[in-house]
DNA sequence: GTTAGGG
DNA sequence: CCCTAAC
């Protein structure tokens, strides 16, 4: 009931805004999108929240449509921001990752939510004003059946967990996954293609999982500019000619989750966003393609053989993401900025505000917040988090889900000969118990590597010489610097002593 | 913030 | 690599 009258007042508020009957349809993913049919009309992106598994069966576009009341009651806010990420050429809401979808020529299509298969039908999800009940907010959702329109971006819709992270769609909406802002550092994870194998489901997940991100559509007003292709609205066709025509519909910033005081200004909350939304933006970013839910990868294949032809329909499930540049490191998202200004006080992607769906089953509703989603993907993944000012129901456990913790573990970085000959190099000199100084003196620059991943590394070497060369797996590490690892390791375990002082005497260096 | 170990 | 207790 809750969700229902939360539509109900974001219907009522359309209404308000425009006279004329709502022919909006929502679009759930993390936002509640409206669509006018005339390009005039401003688009106004509900941010809606999690939503649970109401119709979660994917044959709905409302299947995510019960919002967080959190995200609907910040929806005006953040709508108006948009307007000033519009500037940034991408439609705003406070998340980093952009999720574009092509449509169909149908201005008024609405992204349907399926998570099954793209061609079934979908039902649109139209707000109608209704006069009677009590506040003039009521409203009720109708849906309607449309022809196919399936929408890779909201697909997942239904996964309510955030995504975080730039991720992208994958074929498993269940999987998206959230940007987690870890709590050590609330990094934004990026997409990790290096993920093993063994992952990789987790990987593809956590990579697709733009889909938490709810989105704002950038506003048409009919004089705004219209930044580059970026804005909502568009129609995808294609020519005869067979030349594929796209217009991007409209790109999702990834979810950025806010916390912030209730005391705190609006413009600071403004500021706040509009920060975190230009240091990701300026972070460096790529462009993302999903077909039918899937992420193509492959550069190199055609479009055609990618299935973006005249001959198929699939265009209709042509997604674009604005994803971070692999090459761009996890930015600190706000310890850089967050100093500097007003807003000290705010935090970003609290742990605790991540809810984790560790429950039995899970649902959409459950796995809503919970990280502060993905890549990272870090990548962990946001709304502006508004949401989080409102308050949320009490998160039950704050530990999290595999999905969490795969969305914001690091990805694997074997050491490579060089990197194993500098850190053998340094524990002979510096000795077992002094990692800091290992990494100060031979990884200072590797950004990558902790010293705790050098205090690992030493372990497994040292397993690793003792263990046959049969056993060992990876990149072969030269014997000689097994050797030396046993023989380093053999040495400050009997002279633990030493190690608390400076530099070993050069004898002892000797000795080793 | 580090170290040391178990996972 | 992650997670954390213990410093």
């Amino acid at each position: 009931m809750c969700a229902i009258d939360l539509l109900a007042t974001v219907a009522g508020s359309l209404l308000l805004e425009s006279k004329s009957p709502v022919n909006a349809c929502l679009v759930v993913q993390n936002t509640v999108k409206n669509e006018y049919p005339a390009d005039e009309n401003p688009v106004k992106a509900v941010p809606y929240s999690e939503s649970p598994s109401l119709f979660d069966n994917g044959k709905c576009g409302f299947s995510s449509v019960i919002t967080n009341p959190n995200h609907l009651l910040v929806g005006d806010k953040v709508g108006k921001e948009v307007e000033g990420f519009s500037s940034l050429g991408v439609s705003g809401d406070v998340k980093p990752d952009v999720v574009a979808s092509i449509g169909s020529n149908s201005s008024t299509e609405v992204g349907a939510c399926g998570n099954g298969s793209p061609n079934e039908s979908r039902d649109d999800v139209n707000l109608f004003s209704r006069n009677d009940d009590d506040e003039n907010f009521s409203g009720y959702i109708r849906t309607r059946m449309t022809r196919p329109v399936p929408r890779i971006g909201d697909r997942r819709i239904r996964k309510i967990l955030a995504s975080r992270h730039w991720k992208g769609g994958s074929k498993n909406n269940t999987d998206a996954k959230p940007w987690y802002c870890s709590k050590r550092s609330y990094y934004l994870h990026h997409h990790q293609r290096s993920y093993p194998i063994k992952k990789r489901k987790y990987f593809d997940s956590v990579y697709d999982s733009n889909s938490d991100d709810y989105r704002l559509q950038g506003k048409t007003h009919k004089g705004s500019r219209t930044i580059s292709s970026m804005k909502s609205r568009n129609a995808s066709f294609v020519s005869r000619d067979h030349h594929v025509k796209l217009r991007i519909k409209s790109f999702r910033v990834p979810e950025l989750f806010v916390e912030i005081p209730e005391t705190a200004t609006v413009g600071s909350l403004k500021r706040m966003v509009m920060e975190a939304v230009t240091t990701i933006l300026g972070d460096g970013l790529r462009v993302g393609l999903m077909v039918q839910g899937k992420k193509v990868r492959d550069d190199g294949k055609t479009l055609l053989q990618t299935g973006i032809s005249e001959e198929n329909n699939h265009l209709d499930s042509l997604g674009f993401s604005l994803e971070p540049s692999l090459e761009t490191t996890p930015q600190p998202l706000l310890s850089s900025y967050l100093s500097d200004h007003a807003c000290d006080d705010v935090t970003l992607c609290h742990d605790n505000a991540l809810d984790s769906s560790h429950e039995p089953e899970p649902s959409p509703a459950d796995s809503f917040g919970k990280l502060g989603t993905s890549d990272h993907s870090r990548a962990l993944i946001p709304v502006a988090s508004a949401a989080m000012l409102a308050p949320r129901p009490p998160n039950r456990k704050f530990k999290r889900t595999e999905q969490q913790l795969a969305a914001q573990r690091r990805i694997r970085r074997p050491f490579s000969v060089t990197e194993v000959e500098a850190l053998v190099q340094a524990v002979e000199k510096l000795g077992t118990g002094r990692w800091r100084d290992v990494k100060v003196r031979a990884f200072e620059d590797a950004d990558h590597r902790t010293y705790v991943d050098l205090k690992d590394k030493w372990k497994t070497l040292v397993h690793t010489a003792r263990i046959s060369p049969q056993q060992r797996r990876g990149e072969p590490v030269p014997q000689e610097l097994l050797d030396r690892v046993l023989k380093a390791h053999a040495y400050w375990s009997q002279h633990l002593m030493h190690q608390l002082q400076t530099e070993p005497p050069s004898t002892q260096v000797e000795a080793l």
